[in-house]
DNA sequence: TTGTAAGCGTTATCAA
DNA sequence: TTGATAACGCTTACAA
């Protein structure tokens, strides 16, 4: 064994440059120590399976050779990587996804776990890529904040066998628990709050299509308009995505309407502020000739023109509430819930008000 | 070796599941492509260096058995891990840093290398955590959007020798190189564009006392406030760490003057956007009462009221620049510069307009 | 409680 | 061009 180590540090000694030392391995402290390998090892990840005095010299020796364990070498024998896949489907709407992140990687630090970044969009083949990761062990679990599951000829995050949990979203893949919130819930509670105060004549402005979080959200919507009997003609939809540049093109549509809803069901805030700020350049003040509901409760919604009415999201709870089922899941501790329901909340603030009935 | 294979499996089999499969090992594809593992592996990674035939059979036993090359074991013999480090301070403004992650992902997704996240202020221990994966060779390369270094007894990221990049400001460690803005001249404009039109009163709403970039913009700031000649007495100081809150606060402070600044230089966009809000509700109209200018450029400029004349950093290009640099210290190919300067420009809104003599 | 030694699954060296 | 084999640095049965 001795003779080994001889040998590999002669070789390295050749690749590196001279004044670079070589980093101290688990042999060294041991060596150091006067303690086999293994007595090291427990030291540093069992200290109570070691002699106080014993664990008193070895970690002295890991002080003074500077010896931090060799990550590598700790996943491809222990058969874990202590780190976790976070995939994000979109870089849009950062200010409410960032919340949510923070959630995850507060509770992953706190547990021990680096945090891997997975952007799906981001560049051709990185679905693959991702693929890969999972199949590759290099994580031990993954957190889905989209609604479909990366995958390549059909492999997929999933088929790897590696647990999984989705947030703000079900995913494409039965089984998989997830996150969400009540959407259905919480867009009706936009919707009555705007019946409630004499709105008549109502538009919904819609995330993607097909998209999850929409689904749900505009059956709540139809379920309450139909709820409070409003005549299908009052009824307006105006597609969008949840970003920005979609709530402008709504506003622009609405501009151009002969009658117009005086109530807006936005299912983001980014939308709804776009789309306040696109009506009001036409001359429609809000909410006295329209009132405006937002989704999600991002930081900003008290700091526009009017402050907006939405629904507030737990965002950080959202990540916090995924993160520790997928760390349950990841030490087999329990059968995860196949869907935990947080909840969100009507925030009033200025951008809705009492329908006017001249207004129409 | 076959012998060792088949304990191999045993013992596997004990540990899983009946029904689960184990994961294909470069063996099980020697084996089943009648090459030995050593070609297996070239084939993966050096498709040419292989011949034809050979090459196609070891991919369809790739295929066949569904392998995917396990991380650990590739790390741990090529002594590499293709994974950079992305520290970040603290998870305040979003909305700006989301869009440097965005380069810095395309990037390094380009060229297959992972993005692990490391967020500085999430927990204690988190920055020892750091430094242990830079040392536990888990990290090629590290990219810090922060001025501060990860550090833990006298240990650093830097140290572990790995090759570093900042972005958006220099780091206390000296020969990090970094990417950042032409903060000062960029503050220096914002400053100009509210002299040229006549302000001779201003204010400066500030970042985090000793924040690199708030030291050279408010040096910025200064420097054209001498040139134009402007009485000390005209100036103001408003205390501001870039987020919401303190904008609000410097706003409630504005209002308790007595003579009033009628021009104003935010160093952030959130800043500008809560000061404007805050002021505005206390009856001061913007621009035609105060010219309030943001800096950053993030999306949301478009959508506030009044829209906002603001700085706009060249967010994606800060993250690409810094990620490209990070990845040519990787491999070796270049001394990189010290320091790389990108430019930002003044975007004119509707937020700052001509002083009215009348309004002091 | 501690030591011995066998792997973990690759890649790289060297020889054929 | 290909194959045999020795590391890479650690953890963990098993033995003492």
């Amino acid at each position: 064994m001795s003779r080994t180590t001889a040998k590999t540090r002669a070789t390295r000694k050749q690749r590196r440059a001279p004044a670079e030392q070589a980093k101290a391995r688990i042999a060294d402290v041991a060596r150091a120590a006067g303690v086999s390998t293994a007595t090291v090892s427990r030291a540093l990840t069992f200290p109570d399976r070691v002699q106080d005095v014993t664990r008193e010299r070895v970690l002295a020796a890991v002080r003074a050779l500077d010896y931090t364990p060799n990550t590598a070498a700790r996943q491809l024998r222990a058969g874990s990587s202590r780190t976790v896949l976070v995939v994000v489907n979109k870089r849009r709407n950062p200010p409410f996804f960032s919340e949510v992140l923070r959630g995850i990687d507060v509770v992953m630090a706190q547990a021990g776990y680096a945090v891997l970044m997975g952007n799906l969009d981001s560049v051709d083949g990185r679905e693959e890529y991702l693929v890969d990761l999972a199949f590759g062990g290099h994580v031990d679990g993954a957190l889905i904040l989209a609604s479909t599951v990366p995958s390549h000829n059909g492999r997929t995050i999933a088929s790897s066998g590696i647990p999984m949990v989705s947030i703000c979203a079900e995913t494409d893949v039965p089984d998989v628990p997830a996150v969400v919130i009540d959407d259905e819930a919480c867009c009706r509670a936009q919707t009555r709050h705007l019946i409630g105060m004499g709105h008549r004549c109502l538009a919904y402005l819609a995330g993607p299509q097909g998209n999850y979080n929409d689904v749900r959200r505009h059956a709540g919507f139809r379920a309450e308009v139909a709820a409070a009997g409003l005549a299908p003609e009052d009824i307006f939809y105006f597609e969008g995505n949840y970003d920005f540049t979609s709530g402008v093109a709504a506003g622009e549509d609405f501009l151009k309407l002969d009658r117009r809803p005086t109530g807006v069901v936005a299912t983001s805030d980014e939308m709804a502020i776009a789309f306040m700020k696109t009506i009001r350049r036409g001359g429609v003040r809000v909410p006295e000739d329209v009132s405006v509901v937002g989704f999600d409760g991002i930081e900003l919604v008290d700091f526009v023109e009017p402050a907006l009415t939405t629904i507030r999201q737990p965002r950080f709870e959202l990540g916090t509430t995924g993160a520790n089922i997928l760390l349950g899941l990841i030490r087999g501790e329990q059968a995860a819930p196949r869907l935990t329901i947080l909840k969100g909340q009507l925030d009033k603030r200025d951008s809705a008000g009492p329908a006017h009935s001249a207004d129409i």
